[in-house]
DNA sequence: TTTGAAATGGATTCGGC
DNA sequence: GCCGAATCCATTTCAAA
């Protein structure tokens, strides 16, 4: 943990990180400062990028997009060129939501969320249009056992 | 796409899932609705569950959790009281931040977020002390190339 | 220089039309 | 769907420590 955040930003991010419509109020009433010092901290928070962003946070199930994809990626090509290419074709497929360069055996992971396994199938054509891809293992999520943004801050 | 979702809502969506923060006023102003339709329509995304919640994302680096680290577990014991043991242990651990049952030859996968590697191994002695696990594997991320809580809505 | 109390002005909420 | 009043809340100001 970074020494310039001290117990009381750990327990303003723990609010935040679990409900970003809390009101500063109610943030300074829980942890016991004053209405004044709670905004200025999440201001510097906000201002040293440890608080990147609020977001909202939607039900995939409930707009169509049920199926999530966890994509293995081998390769044979190291260069840097390659990984450019891969990296920017990632980044213009919005269904593609996660993507990780992983040390051991396997070189890139992908989480990717789809309507249909169909709907995966073209997401994964696209990809391999854009990028020689050696090796690609999927595998399909059949239960969401736990998904949640807030990190292990401690106390 | 669920049918009581319109193009006005999918609109709303995809404000509200890159940032949280935006006025009613702005977005009602963005999409050409009035203010008050803009806040039923809300209201109503909300009640249904759609809109889930609202949440800051924190920077891991910042906060000293730059490692992630994805876990494949393999198991024989495919018993209704083992899964539940496993996802009980899971629930209790912090730093899994993501857990997912699969379909194939990989029974679950899991993502964990954590400061360093020996933290990381302090997590799955953790873990397989409350719950026998097979065969498990690691990868520990070099880089992260994308990620986003944002989900792909179409236009 | 930091802290908290109080004022301001903007945003949200919700009834009625 | 739109108006407008009541409320709530973030932000600024200012006085005191």
């Amino acid at each position: 943990m970074s020494k310039n955040i001290d117990d009381n930003d750990v327990k303003i991010l723990n609010i935040l990180q679990v409900d970003a419509t809390r009101s500063l109020e109610s943030i300074a009433e829980e942890i016991g400062v004053s209405l004044n010092t709670c905004w200025r901290r999440v201001q510097r928070l906000e201002a040293e990028g440890v608080l990147e962003r609020r977001v909202a946070l939607i039900d995939n199930e409930k707009v169509g997009l049920p199926l999530t994809v966890f994509v293995s990626v081998r390769t044979d090509d190291h260069s840097k060129a390659w990984a450019d290419r891969f990296s920017d074709a990632v980044n213009q497929m919005p269904e593609i939501v996660e993507f990780y360069r992983l040390a051991g055996d396997v070189d890139y992971i992908l989480k990717i969320m789809v309507g249909s396994v169909s709907d995966y199938d073209r997401v994964y054509q696209r990809l391999i249009s854009k990028v020689k891809l050696s090796n690609v293992s999927a595998s399909f999520a059949m239960e969401k056992m736990k998904f949640t943004t807030e990190l292990p801050l401690g106390r």
